[in-house]
DNA sequence: GCCAACGTTGGC
DNA sequence: GCCAACGTTGGC
């Protein structure tokens, strides 16, 4: 049984573009908790991923990914050089934790989030919620079906 | 750049 | 355990 997530990146950051040339991504930098229960609980292999551009005019989802490892202790919490050291998280018992994102296709058009809000359907999604900062959160199959079949219509 | 919404921290 | 202060996210 195969799961659907989203997930949200700042494309200044790390774009689909990235996501693309680098094959796969380990998903690091992640310090929500709930961001990281979905990761660790929820994620399989073979999941597929909505990819969201965030703080970009227009935000929205411009592909699909999909989860290519099982979850791992994320690095950059072990590294004090890292943006995202968390000298609270140690390898013997980590806080945060990670999957592998791979890349699998780029929508021949963007889905964007004002577009999502004004969705029958689309619009229940979580990320359509006024101040919604989950940046890792779960999709109902109805929703990535009829995300996906927008996206190539 | 602004600021509302939200999550986390820390004093009590 | 409460909650004010603070920092961050992310749409606009």
């Amino acid at each position: 049984m195969r799961s659907y997530w989203l997930v949200k990146s700042e494309p200044d950051d790390f774009s689909l573009d990235d996501l693309e040339r680098q094959g796969k991504e380990p998903w690091t930098g992640v310090r929500n908790y709930q961001a990281r229960n979905f990761m660790r609980d929820g994620m399989k292999k073979g999941d597929l991923v909505l990819f969201y551009h965030s703080n970009i005019t227009p935000p929205g989802v411009v592909g699909m990914a999909e989860v290519l490892s099982d979850p791992y202790a994320d690095p950059t919490a072990f590294n004090p050089k890292s943006d995202y050291f968390d000298p609270k998280s140690n390898p013997e018992n980590p806080t945060w934790i990670l999957v592998d994102i791979g890349f699998r296709e780029k929508f021949p058009r963007m889905v964007s989030l004002d577009e999502i809000r004004t969705h029958p359907v689309l619009s229940g999604m979580r990320v359509a919620q006024k101040g919604s900062r989950l940046s890792v959160q779960p999709v109902s199959t109805e929703h990535f079906e009829t995300l996906v079949a927008l996206a190539k219509a």
